[in-house]
RNA sequence: GGUCUAAUAGCUCAGCUGGAUAGAGCAACUGCCUUCUAAGCAGUAGGUCUCAGGUUCGAAUCCUGAUUAGAUCACCA
């Protein structure tokens, strides 16, 4: 791109300027700031104690030199130390005409490396998917379009929790207090259904310790005496057992979770290459256990339980198999990592998971290394920071969360109400109005999720956060749709053709806000993951680039600005218009986000 | 207690590898709908970047320490 051009230009200037080598961390070259004249900066104030010259004086023969040698170079003025260097708009009007038409404007040609498995979403059979799961498959499905731009193959996978005390608990409450009732007949979402029959579990478990206290026990006995709660270990090891009734129950409970999480995920946008059930993988990871103890990586304490000393990495000891011989959770990660490595033939995976886990996530890359094996290295934990509502954590025990299907409907709803109020979709059909108005919800929950830097924790306001104006996913949406409408008007006047004719277009272009740069905000709260999961999956290249993606953006539309100012002519704002329709679609594309042609 | 993470406008968030006068949106206030579509635009006001040191030409950004908040350190998943 432009910069490395200027970069180069910058280190042959004073190479013969000054007969000086330098590198190229010292050149460094950046977007001008607004307020300044220029579109790109050489600072020169680490120039100057090698060359031995003042920061103004290089800035000033740096120009001069440019200008005369480097033919993108059209002027340039200095500010103290910073030399800015304005660049010649033929090199803009290129790069416009050159990828307009250019379908693969923003990816990169496919790769051969091997596939890259992600997973994400990973629910429990209990209860329904809330806002925390919406962040984090708005994550795995927007960072996969990302890395399939980058030319990666990328298989999505989803792991679902279907087994544990959790599930019999639901199974429990639903059998003690349902009298068969079904999601049917309480005309209920069938996860939703099931949520409820956990969430009752949990108020009847507290009513039965609180009672329990009442009678003078203390906290632990109560719990520990607690009848409802033994009922749930017993059924969790009669599904252990096999047993035929609790199975039926099981399978029966689970399809219900089933039916409605494929709802959800339909109206997400969200779908999966394998979903993998810990019912099949629970059992996975002993044999890995063993051959540990056999290399002597782990050891046994005289109990039988076996573990693994981390002291030495600053980490503590952690158990990896019970006294009884079964698995805990790190156990079966470690075999169901094996079991991807070899389903997809990859040696890159990226778990999607909240930060909570950081330290799950650090002992198995460790404990997997420490086996030998070599792809344990690129194992990326895509770390992202819990949804906070304003009264504090979502706990779903309690069921104080906000439901993901609720949460989409009443954006629906909202949708729907703004844009007949604006009389937007006057002239659609019904069915074209009902696709508008999911886009416009789905892209203002989404962008409201995915602006934010995932790393963060974030705070959810229910009333007061969806909003339809400012820096949102339905403002971008709508400068699209100007765009387009715009474009249409042009090609009613006269057929355009952005090499040729442009000239001759007259037409009144809509100028071009510099709100658009939310659009590259959007790119921006991404590279903090992006980079990280970048560097992890291939040294340098895919960073590199992202990087280049972003920058090029933001210095294609600094240029806008400029242009915008210096050549008021239809012609340039028509193809300028079009181009910035393009960038939007293609970053939008990357966060899951549809952009309507109209609205 | 150990480890990790965070702290930027009244609120929600940006701030790229250390660069010029720290930016948006919301909320508040002023103007703008006959030339693309006001879900908008132009403008005003709002800041000790938690605090104290350090590194340097230069720090919101890097380092050290403190304060506050969160996560984690289970024979839970």
């Amino acid at each position: 791109m432009i910069e490395t051009i200027l970069q180069n230009a910058a280190i042959e200037a004073i190479k013969t300027l000054y007969s000086l080598d330098v590198t190229k961390d010292i050149v460094s070259i950046s977007s001008t700031r607004k307020d300044f004249e220029g579109d790109f900066t050489l600072v020169t104030f680490p120039l100057s104690k090698p060359v031995g010259k003042n920061p103004q004086l290089i800035a000033d023969q740096t120009g001069k030199y440019l200008l005369e040698n480097c033919k993108y170079v059209a002027a340039f003025n200095v500010v103290k130390g910073f030399l800015n260097l304005t660049i010649d708009k033929t090199f803009w009007a290129d790069f416009i005409l050159k990828n307009y038409n250019n379908k693969a404007y923003g990816y990169v040609a496919e790769r051969k490396d091997k596939p890259v498995v992600i997973e994400f979403s990973s629910p429990n059979t209990n209860k329904p998917l809330h806002l925390g799961h919406v962040r984090n498959n708005l994550l795995g499905d927007s960072v996969t379009e990302i890395l399939k731009a980058f030319g990666y193959v990328v298989k999505k996978v989803n792991l679902i929790n279907d087994r544990g005390i959790h599930i019999c608990k639901s199974m429990l409450a639903w059998k003690l207090y349902a009298n068969e009732e079904t999601p049917q007949s309480a005309e209920m979402k069938p996860d939703l259904f099931v949520g409820k029959y956990y969430v009752l579990f949990e108020t009847k478990y507290r009513e039965e310790v609180a009672s329990l206290m009442a009678k003078g026990m203390n906290e632990e006995d109560a719990k520990a005496k607690s009848s409802l709660m033994s009922a749930a270990q017993e059924m969790l090891r009669k599904w252990e057992a096999k047993d035929e009734q609790t199975l039926a129950l099981w399978n029966k409970m689970n399809g219900w979770v089933y039916e409605g999480f494929a709802a959800t995920y339909e109206s997400l946008g969200i779908s999966f290459d394998k979903v993998y059930y810990e019912s099949d993988t629970y059992l996975l990871g002993k044999e890995l256990v063993a051959e540990g103890l056999r290399k002597g990586i782990f050891f046994k304490q005289e109990d039988g339980s076996v573990w693994i000393d981390l002291t030495a990495e600053g980490l503590d000891k952690k158990l990896l198999l019970r006294s009884d011989g079964t698995a805990v959770y790190i156990t079966q990660d470690l075999g169901t990592a094996l079991l991807r490595h070899k389903d997809f033939d990859s040696d890159r995976l990226i778990y999607v998971v909240g930060n909570e886990q950081n330290y799950h996530f650090s002992v198995l890359k460790l404990v997997l290394r420490k086996l030998g094996f070599e792809w344990a290295e690129n194992i990326f934990h895509l770390s992202y920071g819990m949804v906070e509502l304003p009264s504090g954590k979502m706990k779903s025990r309690e069921g104080k969360v906000v439901d993901a299907d609720d949460l989409i409907a009443s954006m629906i709803e909202i949708a729907k109400n703004q844009t007949m109020e604006h009389g937007k979709t006057d002239g659609f059909t019904p069915q074209e109005a009902d696709v508008l108005y999911r886009q416009l919800a789905l892209g203002a929950l989404k962008y409201f999720i995915l602006k934010v830097d995932p790393s963060k924790n974030m705070l959810f306001n229910p009333e007061e956060s969806i909003d339809f104006n400012g820096n949102t996913g339905p403002f971008i949406q709508y400068t699209h749709a100007r765009i387009c409408s715009l474009l249409r008007r042009a090609r009613d006047m006269k057929a355009i053709n952005l090499d040729k004719d442009a000239n001759e277009i007259r037409f009144q272009a809509i100028v071009i806000n510099d709100k658009e740069n939310e659009i590259i905000k959007a790119l921006y709260a991404f590279p903090s993951v992006v980079e990280q999961a970048a560097k992890n999956l291939s040294p340098a290249l895919i960073a590199n680039y992202v990087f280049e993606l972003a920058k090029s953006f933001n210095a294609f539309y600094q240029d806008v600005s400029i242009l915008r100012e210096e050549h008021n002519t239809m012609c340039w704002r028509l193809c300028l218009t079009a181009f910035t329709g393009k960038t939007i679609r293609t970053a939008m594309s990357l966060l899951g986000i549809d952009v309507p042609e109209k609205m």
